[in-house]
DNA sequence: GCAAGGTC
């Protein structure tokens, strides 16, 4: 049997459908999708991983090992002391709560003292996928022939280097070869299994090296900034290669802004008409430095009526195609037409596993001499909405494609490999397969031509101009819409001609500072500096989110993303900036190529850690300081009215939940409650009671602004009478519901007015506008209400346990089936995902 | 309780 393993599962499944004759036979090893088929008389089946199926970690096993424990060395090779308590998370036995030592130290907790011996800590490749690994094992003990068909990347040649590892665990003596290829097609797949190499184990040491310093590194400066100044468990403050030059290039856009002096100018625009035309101009002094001159500018063309065309200056430009798509430009493209990095990577994966496009994940611009230019494009001719496009662009003969300035050899740019029909892909699938066809398609164009116009009017001697721009040759642009601005035309005009000037307006503004990094350009930035990859980059933004570094979008950093910034780029200066990244690039290049080894590469990044460590541990009381300072100052709110510390907001150790607290606590028992959802400070006191004000952003809601004070009166609402009480009613009673906020809490609910006998109550959305209904719920007899929401108004039944919500519940659950076409095991999990939400019930 | 890199 010959045993195929390649890195995700639609990928073994493909590779089958490629190889096999007739249809590939699905199975399943513990639960491990796995496909076997006949190939020349041959048995095969290939199996999927889930990327890295092993994860670095330092050696557990032994450090918890009493007879030989790991002691841990330092830099001087000196054993750690037995004083230094051991530095792992994890205690050596299964325990709910972690044990205390005699001196309330708790055991297990990261030690500073620890750090050093940390640096040079061994590391071990521990089982990740553990239910994965035994299905491989199980397939390889019958093995004839292993071959490793993993991206053909440096991570897939670790992927693939790691799995063999387990293989060869159960199996010493079967064969092993790689296949490569950078596109799942017939071809590409054929010529990959007929033309079968070895695995690179050169190029798998580069990749482990990395893993090695990014553990080692991570883990030291993490847990150094998480120790420093212990903000209890969860608060974790994280520090890595990628992440934190990242950091710093937010830090460092924000402190441009914050040295900006903005200066004044004046902007003078007039109207103009011709005939039934209207346009406007703008004075062609764009700026003026000083009021003063802008005032006798306008003084001059004060009650005229007409203007004087004095000039009209055509010139035409080129506009050249654009590059084919990497990944980053293409997340680019993307963003502009509304899709985020993380969902155009999440679709462009599907397209590519489904054969719509090439490998998504490629940093190359030039198409290879092996790909058939004609021939995609006569593929996509069966797209209706390209085909005359396709036609013009064949009849040239040779096709030349534009060249972007990256050029490597592992995969083509991201191009179309079939045609699609947009009836059955989904919306945001077709968008981009759209986007994808069309930059192929443009990468094959000629240039356009734009044909600009520069009007100059004269009204009293002050020169007013206007400019429009008009495509006289699409080129690209008959078949790439994307990005452009529309053409702005211009009324026909001649030299000499009189318009009517309708007046002009001076505008007084001020020059911007550089502006925040949106997510898009943020992405683009680190490809440009080196950091990270195309899989990974949305994912590093992500964590600076949730460290709370950073907040909002466009980009800013928080007070302790500043703070670590700073204390990192004082005492740690190597891992602030992508240097780090570009130096293990060559050291693994290095390491790939022979000329070094991984060993010698990661000893020298462990020496140059302890380095750091050096300079970082005395000034630990300054970090600690910083960092507590930046928190305090993120997490204030204003003062306390009742002893005049700092209101913070916390959370709560038990609950978790969070609320407004006196810094002062214990002596000060000040707090106030919080709505759910995103909470932020907001400098403005309320303009009601003078407490400080909130912002709240509730999950897919407009952010609104709240006095943080329940008793204000800004945060009072009069009770609604909102239907009559079904449960007295039933009882012959007649009694009102009552929809009310508990001024307390803030929490507004329905209940009986008969509260003290009749427990009936529903719970309310938390905000919005509330409005009684005379109607009655079809379904349980509660009375309907309207709630007026940023997005409109809302008419629902209060009732949770309405069985009403259950059906609308399943027709919703049954769409989405539809809509993802319906699979059984789909449809399978939402009953059962419907029948425990029953019962839970 | 750590990183960054795959994939889900």
């Amino acid at each position: 049997m010959k045993l195929v393993v390649t890195e995700k599962n639609i990928a073994a499944q493909k590779i089958a459908d490629l190889l096999g004759v007739g249809k590939p036979k699905a199975d399943k090893v513990y639960n491990t999708p796995v496909y076997r088929f006949e190939r020349a008389g041959e048995e095969w089946v290939t199996i999927g991983l889930r990327g890295h199926i092993l994860e670095p970690d330092f050696m557990p096993s032994i450090v918890y090992s009493k007879k030989d424990g790991w002691q841990g060395v330092n830099a001087e090779g000196e054993v750690r002391p037995a004083n230094i308590p051991d530095f792992l998370p994890k205690p050596p036995f299964k325990t709910k709560r972690k044990p205390f030592t005699a001196d309330g130290v708790q055991m297990g907790a990261w030690k500073m003292d620890a750090l050093p011996y940390l640096a040079y800590a061994p590391i071990e490749k521990l089982p990740k996928e553990k239910d994965i690994i035994r299905s491989l094992k199980n397939l390889a003990k019958k093995a004839d022939d292993i071959i490793i068909a993993t991206d053909f990347d440096r991570e897939g040649e670790l992927i693939g280097s790691d799995a063999l590892s387990c293989i060869k665990e159960v199996n010493t003596t079967a064969p092993v070869s790689r296949a490569r290829y950078s596109a799942i097609t017939k071809e590409e797949i054929t010529h990959a299994f007929t033309n079968l190499v070895a695995l690179d184990e050169n190029l798998a040491q580069a990749g482990e090296s990395r893993q090695d310093i990014d553990l080692i590194w991570g883990a030291v400066l993490t847990r150094y900034l998480t120790i420093v100044k212990f903000a209890g468990y969860g608060n974790v403050r994280s520090s890595g290669r990628v992440q934190t030059p990242t950091l710093a290039l937010i830090v460092a856009r924000e402190r441009e802004r914050m040295a900006f002096v903005p200066e004044d100018y004046w902007v003078i625009k007039a109207g103009f008409a011709h005939n039934a035309d209207e346009f406007e101009a703008t004075h062609a002094t764009a700026r003026f430095k000083s009021e003063a001159e802008a005032n006798a500018v306008m003084a001059h063309v004060e009650g005229a009526t007409k203007g004087t065309v004095t000039s009209i200056e055509k010139r035409k430009r080129t506009v050249a195609a654009p590059v084919p798509f990497n990944t980053t430009s293409l997340m680019a493209a993307a963003a502009a037409e509304g899709l985020s990095p993380a969902r155009t990577m999440r679709i462009a994966e599907s397209l590519y596993m489904d054969g719509y496009i090439s490998y998504p994940r490629v940093d190359n611009t030039v198409y290879p001499e092996s790909l058939d230019l004609a021939g995609t494009v006569k593929r996509l001719s069966d797209v209706p909405a390209y085909r005359p496009y396709c036609q013009e662009l064949l009849k040239k003969g040779t096709l030349t494609a534009t060249r972007g300035k990256k050029e490597t050899t592992d995969h083509p740019p991201i191009h179309p490999t079939a045609a699609a029909d947009p009836d059955k892909l989904g919306g945001p699938e077709w968008k981009l397969y759209n986007l994808i066809a069309r930059r192929f398609l443009a990468t094959l164009s000629d240039a356009a031509v734009v044909e600009g116009t520069k009007v100059t009017v004269d009204v009293n001697g002050e020169p007013f101009v206007t400019r429009g721009d008009v495509l006289v040759k699409p080129g690209f642009r008959a078949i790439y819409p994307y990005g452009l601005k529309k053409d702005e035309q211009l009324p026909a005009l001649d030299e000499g001609m009189t318009v009517d000037f309708k007046g002009a307006t001076c505008t007084k503004k001020q020059t911007e500072p550089p502006a925040r990094y949106s997510q898009g350009k943020l992405i683009q930035e680190m490809e440009r500096l080196g950091l990270g990859t195309k899989a990974t980059r949305h994912a590093i933004i992500e964590r600076l989110y949730t460290v709370k570094y950073i907040q909002n979008d466009p980009i800013e950093p928080s007070q302790l993303g500043i703070a670590v910034c700073d204390a990192l780029g004082r005492f740690a200066p190597q891992i602030t900036t992508p240097d780090m990244t570009a130096t293990l690039e060559e050291d693994m290049d290095g390491i790939a190529n022979g000329t070094k080894t991984r060993r010698e590469v990661v000893d020298l990044s462990r020496d140059i850690l302890n380095d750091v460590l050096r300079e970082l541990l005395p000034h630990s009381e300054e970090v600690k300081e910083a960092l507590s300072d930046a928190v305090a100052a993120d997490a204030y709110v204003g003062p306390c009215p009742k002893c005049g510390k700092d209101l913070q907001l916390r959370a709560s150790s038990k609950t978790r939940s969070m609320f407004i607290g006196c810094a002062g606590w214990p002596d000060c028992d000040v707090t106030y409650p919080l709505p759910k959802g995103k909470i932020e400070a907001v400098e403005e006191k309320c303009p009601t009671c003078g407490m400080p004000q909130i912002k709240v952003t509730a999950f897919r809601s407009k952010p609104r602004i709240m006095c943080i004070d329940p008793n204000c009166p800004t945060n009072q609402e009069p009770d609604v009478v909102v239907g009559t009480c079904p449960t007295c009613a039933a009882k012959g009673l007649n009694k009102k519901l009552i929809a009310s906020k508990n001024p307390r809490t803030l929490k507004r609910f329905i209940r009986c007015e008969n509260y003290d006998e009749c427990n009936t109550s529903y719970p309310l959305p938390q905000y919005g506008e509330l409005i009684a209904t005379e109607e009655v719920c079809e379904h349980c007899g509660a009375p309907m209400v309207v709630v007026k929401t940023a997005r409109g108004p809302w008419k629902l039944c209060p009732n949770f346990n309405c069985p009403g919500k259950e059906k609308e519940a399943e027709e919703k659950e049954a769409k989405a089936a539809a809509k993802k076409g319906g699979s059984k095991a789909k449809s399978a999990t939402a009953k059962k995902a419907s029948s425990k939400k029953a019962t839970a019930k």
